[in-house]
DNA sequence: TGACCTTGTGAGCGAGTGCTTACAAACGCT
DNA sequence: AGCGTTTGTAAGCACTCGCTCACAAGGTCA
């Protein structure tokens, strides 16, 4: 009997099936729900590999966030963050999509990953939202626009609690972006349309 | 040698022992990342009592959960809830601090008790805030508020991100009870002092 | 006293976990 | 071809988890 397929050798794209199916699973499930078992199967690779490439589970959860933010962060404007934050995460209530902040959110009470949204991570978004308004404690305010953010993704995408889960992201992000102005005080933000 | 002493037979004081412990460590450490061994270790009782007297791990969590919010929401009124839920989240990031809502906070990833905060109890609070307004949507606008709180609880008590961590608890009651205002919209809530 | 039920105990089963190791095959090089 | 290095594989180690079970000890009632 023929013995199952090597698979080519290409250690680049083997990393990349790996962070890619690791993503997915991180995102669908959170962190310690998600098995280097499930991650290795779904990439279709022995999962002797996740542990050559990428040392552990943590470290390859840390490598799948970095990843994912920094091209989130990076690409929008500080003017745009919270509504595009927003409507990124509510539109990934659909069972495909997947936004980089999902897997976070899942993983929220995990104490080791939770050491990374606690750090750098959380920082980066907390900095960029502070840049709205000139208030002495725009951190402050910015981590609570951020707390709410968060809030949002928790109860619809992870929760799936209604009537949260059902509504009009148009209706949500109005009612946020509105309230919201109140605590980032520049007229700027309340461009809803 | 003599052996360990036995405990003394008391059924009630052993389920009450239990549930005193669950409720303090799926306080600490969440649902999943609470082992029966350490539950049963804390109320100093045999492990083997927790199934007898609960069944399971998941049952004795719906158990603690009920128990701890039924006295939160008959004690409060509609209009104080939202301002004494976020005191005594507030508060209760004291490392001795163990508000009810945490242990759901910190469990929140967990399928298992997602299930019961998608139920009946995390509607429990939607219907009492939806008394607020006389808006149509109005448990909705409920739920956002309520994804406030929890937003806060989450990124302040569990993941502990400052500068959020560290405020003042007035200055974030007053920043959120006013920009709430703008949700709920009957004047009576904007009694901020 | 003895039968019976309730409460407490110690040991361990079966499954699943992250991670390691010994080895085989494919490649680049001289 | 022969060598060393890199990439892929199979097996399993060591451990933790929720949960079960056979049994011992305390209590009640006849």
């Amino acid at each position: 009997m023929t013995q199952a397929p090597r698979r080519k050798r290409d250690s680049a794209a083997t990393k990349e099936a790996l962070l890619q199916a690791a993503s997915e699973l991180f995102t669908e499930r959170g962190f310690s729900a998600t098995t280097v078992r499930d991650v290795a199967a779904r990439a279709g690779v022995n999962q002797a590999l996740l542990f050559r490439y990428f040392g552990s589970k943590q470290e390859l959860f840390a490598a799948v966030l970095t990843r994912n933010n920094e091209q989130v962060i990076a690409e929008l404007s500080a003017e745009e963050l919270p509504r595009q934050l927003l409507i990124n995460l509510l539109d990934s209530a659909e069972p495909n999509g997947e936004h980089p902040l999902v897997a976070m959110l899942r993983s929220w009470s995990d104490e080791r990953a939770a050491e990374m949204l606690r750090g750098e991570l959380g920082d980066r978004y907390t900095e960029r939202l502070a840049e709205l308004t000139d208030a002495d404690d725009a951190r402050l305010r910015a981590d609570l626009v951020l707390a709410w953010v968060f809030g949002i993704g928790m109860v619809r995408s992870v929760l799936g609690k209604s009537p949260l889960s059902e509504a009009d992201p148009e209706v949500i992000v109005r009612y946020v972006t509105r309230a919201a102005s109140a605590l980032l005080e520049r007229t700027d933000l309340s461009d809803d349309r």
